[in-house]
RNA sequence: GCCGAUGUGGCGGAACAGGCAGACGCCUCGGACUUAAAAUCCGAUGGGACUUAUACUCCCGUACCGGUUCGAGCCCGGUCAUCGGCACCA
């Protein structure tokens, strides 16, 4: 067989296809395996060789696992709302719908190209009605359980494309699409109650299997604290300041309050406020700040008191100035600090500023002296004074908060609700209407999907209006409930919408009746293994968890969490050894490889060129190494004959099976692969091979370089597809050589070698190793304090110079 | 600033659980085949010393400094660098 690999590649995919072999079965006696992917956003530029990175991973996994016996669901859809495609509407008046379509089919053929073992029956599609008629429901049950609400906010607004962003959007201040500076704008949007399921979010974290540092990231973006919330009374007012700290243990060492800008106790009392003016110019001024500007570069305390309130501090009862400061959120806690400017960084840079009291009260803990105020003595106290441990200050002063009725113990998120709109054509229009009469009243489940209407102009309208909002035959419509004149809400879902559920969408995906059939839900969840990008781990996964939480919530899935397992595969850099983007021209096209090397080539090399969790720079010449390696398997056809074990091989072989089983599962593709050209060098020094060893290595390769193992499988007259065929067992006892090569050591230091049988004692060992003629002739030299011997290990010396 | 990860030849990377550092591949060099080149195959390949050369032998070597141990890429303490996450979160 020459090494011409296209011209059967595209055979074999044909083949799979028309024999369904990749097709999950809903109901099976087999174990069930479901791998998920992280779905593309089909975008204009195709994939590239990142995305056949990402999703060789588990393709392998689950084709091991296929031959394992499993029942395996791996699927693949098209998560296709979004900005780019409304974009190239807008500049080219194609409608977006056209735009994804031929995108899509660009993308199934690129897939298709690279042998993925996808199911193809079971493909998703965000955008299709009959997909994002059940994201519309799951916001309208949402909206039923009370967890969808309405609030005017300041927002981040793009003025290039015209839309709010979340803050997850806009980090650093700029626009995640188009890097334009953001600015502030107020506007109604629409939240996702995502706070209410912070806790239960946390605590899933513990029943799954996610990398340690997905964990971790998904811990800090929750971010949970305890303390407690104290309540101050205010002097000049009959009002009390409610506080949040999570250091209650200081409250002795409090000199003054800070309130955020927009704190309402300002309006509330604005007539009792001496300097209203100077508070309302303040408050301008940092409305005028975009999130970036407050939180990064602005690191100066400033700040303005607020005259004629002030607080009365619950014990003392001393009055305690009142400021307004921007280093204080609204969105946190109460919006109200107590300041302890003697233990903390920035209440001490304030104080400062502005010439407050300094009082410490945890001994050896003051800002000047540590960063931060950990365990002392409690001093300047009353009743606290003389405790050394912060755990214990803490309780006891939050049992007498409790008891005097000042405050109680309390938990804060720094997770925000979810910004859940855009003011964009291309997503899933809000099944919302605003009547006169009735309000905001949710559209009927019977009236689902609310159907995209055919525009003209994709263009948004001035002030970041959706451009439904130019279509009167959208927006006029009845109210569900009066019957009366109303308007239907304009705003489209953000593009994380469509992706919070496709995993159970895949399990029955064309259901006309729910969104997935409770049985087949029970039978293929939770999703057994999940992998994506980084890059995902905190927005797409919490989303997603909250989505699949709320439905188990509401008795629609059977699972709390949805993913068991959780890994992330690393970038491909570009040849240059930085990021492939179209501006610095390094991105590799898959398409280009698979022509030139083809699909099994570009697999092997995707999986071989490094740990498959970290970023590693794209080698042409690495990957002609890899096409080398496939071409040497294909000419051990000409090697193999006979039948039975090859007595220089035998072992190689029960090894190889063992070593790249075992990789496969950890993900470590790239010393499967080395063990198994390891074993082919090995082959090539016999020279020979039996026709069931060649079955083996076939079988082995099969799920990196399918392509080639099918054709070879096909010429040894194997049964049916080597893609289902049976995995290899490998023997324990023949992976054990009789005899193993042992270090022999004086002082740690390496003198020689020995041949040892395997397992043999203490005393067999030490006898070979002072019988061997180098080891033997040194050890004349020296004295011998210690003789050490690790089984299987070493022998090792420990000796002086003879004197 | 806080949290986390990583640091190994010319390159990508191996090394189970503290036991022969550098598997496997790339690059490079030498050789075979060829009129020639490409492809392919064979061999060498961490650095250095000794040696005419080979073999032998020795020394150094896993970011840096120190420690524990018969023995450290791996464990402990400290430093530096790179990457990622969070960040005026009370």
């Amino acid at each position: 067989m020459k090494h011409e690999f296209a011209s059967f590649e595209q055979k074999w995919q044909t083949l799979w296809e028309e024999n369904g072999i990749f097709h999950a079965q809903d109901q099976s006696d087999k174990p069930k395996f479901y791998a998920l992917v992280e779905f593309p956003y089909p975008s204009g530029a195709g994939m590239h060789v990142g995305h056949i990175k990402a999703y060789s991973g588990l393709e392998v996994v689950s084709r091991k696992r296929r031959m394992q016996g499993y029942n395996v669901l791996y699927p693949i859809g098209f998560d296709a709302f979004g900005l780019p495609a409304e974009n190239y509407a807008i500049k080219t008046g194609t409608h977006p719908r056209v735009v994804t379509d031929t995108n899509i089919k660009h993308f199934s053929q690129q897939l298709k190209r690279a042998g993925f073992a996808f199911d193809w029956t079971r493909v998703v599609d965000t955008t299709e009605e009959s997909y994002y008629k059940w994201t519309q429901w799951i916001f309208l049950k949402m909206f039923e359980k009370g967890l969808v609400f309405r609030d005017r906010a300041q927002v981040n607004y793009c003025p290039s494309c015209k839309v709010v962003l979340s803050n997850e959007d806009s980090q650093g201040g700029q626009c995640d699409i188009c890097h334009t500076d953001i600015v502030q704008k107020t506007k109604d949007v629409w939240y996702l109650r995502i706070t209410a399921y912070a806790e239960k979010l946390l605590q899933g974290l513990e029943e799954v299997d996610y990398l340690p540092n997905v964990k971790m990231q998904q811990e800090n973006w929750i971010g949970k604290s305890t303390g407690a919330f104290v309540n101050f009374a205010l002097s000049g007012v009959e009002d009390t300041l409610r506080i949040y700290t999570t250091r209650p243990d200081t409250l002795f060492g409090v000199t003054f309050m800070v309130i955020a800008p927009e704190h309402p106790l300002l309006d509330t009392y604005q007539d009792r406020i001496g300097n209203m003016d100077a508070i309302l110019a303040y408050r301008d001024a940092c409305a005028k700040k975009t999130e970036f500007e407050r939180t990064q570069l602005v690191k100066d305390k400033t700040g303005v008191r607020v005259e004629g309130i002030s607080a009365i501090h619950p014990i003392t009862g001393k009055e305690i100035p009142l400021f307004i400061s921007d280093y204080v959120m609204m969105g946190y806690g109460t919006g109200a600090i107590m300041a302890v400017p003697a233990h903390d960084q920035r209440d001490w840079e304030f104080a400062h500023a502005f010439g407050a009291d300094i009082i410490p009260v945890i001994q050896g803990g003051n800002i000047e002296e540590c960063a931060y105020p950990g365990d002392g003595e409690m001093i300047n106290s009353d009743f606290l004074c003389g405790i050394k441990n912060k755990k214990e200050a803490i309780s006891a002063m939050l049992t007498y908060l409790e008891e005097k009725g000042i405050g109680e113990a309390g938990v804060q998120f720094k997770m925000k609700d979810w910004a859940f709109n855009r003011q964009r054509y291309w997503g899933e229009p809000i099944p919302i209407v605003h009547c006169e009469k009735c309000g905001i009243v949710p559209v009927p489940f019977e009236e689902l999907p609310l159907r995209l209407p055919v525009v003209e102009n994709y263009e948004p309208g001035e002030g970041g209006e959706s451009p439904l909002a130019k279509i009167s035959s959208f927006v006029e419509c009845h109210c569900p409930k009066c019957g009366g004149n109303a308007k239907r809400e304009t705003d489209t879902m953000p593009q994380w919408a469509g992706s919070s559920w496709y995993f159970l969408r895949y399990i029955d995906p064309h259901n006309p009746q729910s969104l997935a059939d409770y049985d087949k839900l029970k039978y293929w969840l939770p999703v057994d293994w999940y992998n994506g990008g980084m890059e995902h781990v905190t927005r797409h996964m919490i989303y997603s968890r909250f989505w699949h939480r709320f439905l188990y919530d509401l008795g629609v899935v059977p699972t709390k969490e949805p993913y068991a397992k959780r890994t992330a595969q690393g970038l491909i850099l570009g040849a240059d050894g930085v990021k492939m983007s179209k501006s610095r021209g390094n991105v590799i096209d898959p398409n280009d490889v698979i022509d030139k090397f083809g699909a099994d080539t570009l697999r092997t090399y995707v999986l071989f060129m490094g740990d498959y969790g970290s970023a590693a720079p794209w080698s042409d010449s690495s990957m002609r190494g890899c096409k080398r390696f496939l071409e040497r398997v294909a000419d051990l056809e000409s090697k193999a004959k006979g039948h039975g074990a090859t007595p220089k091989l035998e072992s190689a072989f029960h090894k190889t099976i063992k070593k790249v089983s075992s990789d496969i599962e950890e993900l470590k593709f790239n010393t499967a692969i080395a063990a198994m050209m390891t074993l082919l060098n090995q082959i090539d020094d016999v020279g020979s091979l039996t026709l069931d060893e060649l079955s083996v290595f076939v079988r082995l390769l099969c799920p990196i370089a399918p392509h080639l193992c099918e054709e070879l499988w096909q010429r040894m007259g194997g049964e049916g597809f080597c893609s289902t065929a049976p995995w290899p067992v490998y023997d324990e006892a023949k992976t054990v050589d009789a005899e193993i090569e042992v270090a022999v050591q004086f002082n740690g230091k390496l003198k020689g070698t020995i041949m040892i049988p395997t397992g043999c004692d203490r005393d067999t060992a030490l006898a070979i190793a002072k019988a061997d003629e180098k080891i033997s002739a040194q050890l004349a030299q020296v004295e011998i304090i210690k003789e050490i011997f690790v089984p299987g290990k070493i022998v090792s010396f420990v000796c002086k110079p003879k004197a």
